[in-house]
Order: structure tokens, then C-alpha cells, then sequence
DNA sequence: CCACCATATCGTCAATTAACGAATTGACAT
DNA sequence: ATGTCAATTCGTTAATTGACGATATGGTGG
């Protein structure tokens, strides 16, 4: 436990795409299409960002079916994971964008995989509009 | 406080020559050239790294006469910042390169800015061999 | 034991980052 | 006022990273 494991944990949450991953799981465990509808972005892109997040001990995976399912890693190997860990739990509780995805995550869940899987990954969403939620850095502030 | 600030706490700690610049900081104040003494790294280098540290809200500067001198920010108006800098202060203390830089940096305190600027910023080191502790992330275990 | 399909891996591209040396800045001290 | 010099900013380069679509893998369920 030094210098190269603290950085695998810190440049796994140094990333907003991995920090709203692990955000969504706060709530419980997720499997991985549920992820990809809720986040969405490519499906190799979400599986990187899951690998790494494993990589560093903060998620693990469990299979059920034909589905994968990932959750917070309470007791991970990693020292540095679990502090990291029950600091965003406290953490980022009212930035916009997790809240947004909070519901896409609670729509995911009621929905379920079997039905996410067979819409192509996606969530139901408005009409009209394509309807995903993305973090842009240099946005202004939350209104 | 939200993804933004997040995002700059943590990419500010994901890097490992700006852990151990906090590292040495946790000991005291230092002027820059001090720093650039201990972790040997090109001056406009580490004038870069303290810079994002800065815009983390994890350090500040007082100038007084010639120098500059940077210390962890205690009050910082990132939200963030302090409870990182006290998981930070808890790690990597047996680290072998922090060890090392705790080291040089005691030896760049006892030594001060002025002659550490005379010298051209670097301390007096081994005669042979040049001296300069790099962190390799893919380097095997410490012994 | 085979086909399917959820997930992982691969290859590519654009954007970001960390390093360097050179040029600039600006406070101090004459 | 002005030269000095510690520190910052600039410009370049190589390495890393995040995104994508296409392809590969391997467990499930027939």
C-alpha cells in the first residue's frame, strides 16, 4: 500500500464519468446494462470505466444469469477505497447531474435488465428529445 | 461544491509528484526553490504542479522577501480540500519515496532558500552519482 | 454441444496532461 | 529608477486518457 495504489484509487475518482458510476451504486447494486442506460455512453466506454473502478478495488462483480452486477466493494483490499469511499457518500448529494441520475438509476431499477437489454440500452426517455444527461466541465454554475 | 470542484481535488491528488509535494508540506512551509530541490523536477514543472494544487484550494503562498513559500491550506474554501489533506496526512508514511523526499526535504530546511538558490536549486547529494529520487509507478514492490 | 447475447477487449482518434527549456514577469534591493 | 533573480508563463513534445465502433469472449439456456 503506497504511492501507485493511492494513485490507481485517486485517478479512478479523479474522473466524473467513474465518480457518477460509483454514485448510481451508492443505492444499491447495479448490473452493467442498467449502468450503460443510466450513464449513456458506448457500452465498451461504461466497461472501461467499470475495469478500472475494479482495477482499484472500489467495485466488485457478481454474476446472476446472464447479467453482471456491480456493487461498492465494502471490504476491498485496496486501504485507501473504503475512506475514499465513505467520503462521496457524503459527498456531491446535490450536484445536478447526480441527482438526474439518481432518478434515471431508480427508472433502471424499476424497469429491470431483462427490458433495459431488449430496448438496446437505453431508458424510455422523453419523446421528442434525446434525453442524455452529460457533465461539461465549464457549464455555468448550478441554477 | 459540486463535479467541478470534485473533480479538481482529486485529479489534483491523483498525481503522484503533487502527493509528494503535500507530502513535504505536511512537515512546514517551504519556498519554492526548496521544493524544486527536493523532488528535482524542471522549475517550470513544478511552478505547473503547485499551481493546481493552488487551484485546488489545497495550498496557499506568502511571499516574504525574495521568496515564495507554499504550505497546505488548513481554511480552504474547497469543500473538499481538507478532508483529503487529513486522509493524506494518515498515508503513505512508509512510502519508500516519501521517506526519501521527508529526507531531502529536512536537509533543504536546514540548508534554506539562499543557498539552496545559489546552488542552482538542487541539494548537495552523493558526489558520484547524480541523485534524484523518481517515482516509477511499474517498479517492483519496495524491499 | 451449440447458438445467443451480455460483457470485455481491441484499434483508432481527439483531447488532455506532464515534462522540458526559453522567455517573461514583477518584487526586492540597491 | 533600475538591475537582479525567484517564480510564472509560454511553446513544444511525448505519453496518457476517454470516447467510439468493431470484434472477440465465454457463460446461459436451449
Amino acid at each position: 500500500m503506497s504511492l501507485r495504489s493511492h494513485e490507481d484509487v485517486m485517478k479512478a475518482v479523479a474522473d466524473p464519468t467513474r465518480v457518477r458510476i460509483l454514485k448510481i451504486l451508492e443505492e444499491g447494486e447495479m448490473c452493467v446494462c442498467q449502468i450503460i442506460a443510466v450513464i449513456a455512453l458506448g457500452q465498451s466506454t461504461i466497461s472501461k470505466h467499470l475495469f478500472l473502478l475494479r482495477a482499484a478495488g472500489l467495485i466488485k462483480d457478481r454474476r446472476d444469469k446472464k447479467w453482471i452486477h456491480y456493487s461498492l466493494d465494502g471490504k476491498s483490499v485496496n486501504l485507501y477505497a473504503g475512506p475514499v469511499l465513505r467520503n462521496l457518500r457524503k459527498w456531491l448529494n446535490d450536484d445536478p447531474l447526480v441527482l438526474k441520475d439518481r432518478e434515471r438509476a431508480a427508472m433502471a431499477r424499476e424497469i429491470g435488465p431483462i427490458a433495459i437489454c431488449e430496448r438496446g440500452m437505453s431508458l424510455p426517455g422523453r419523446k421528442t428529445a434525446r434525453c442524455r444527461p452529460v457533465y461539461d466541465r465549464d457549464a455555468p454554475a448550478a441554477r
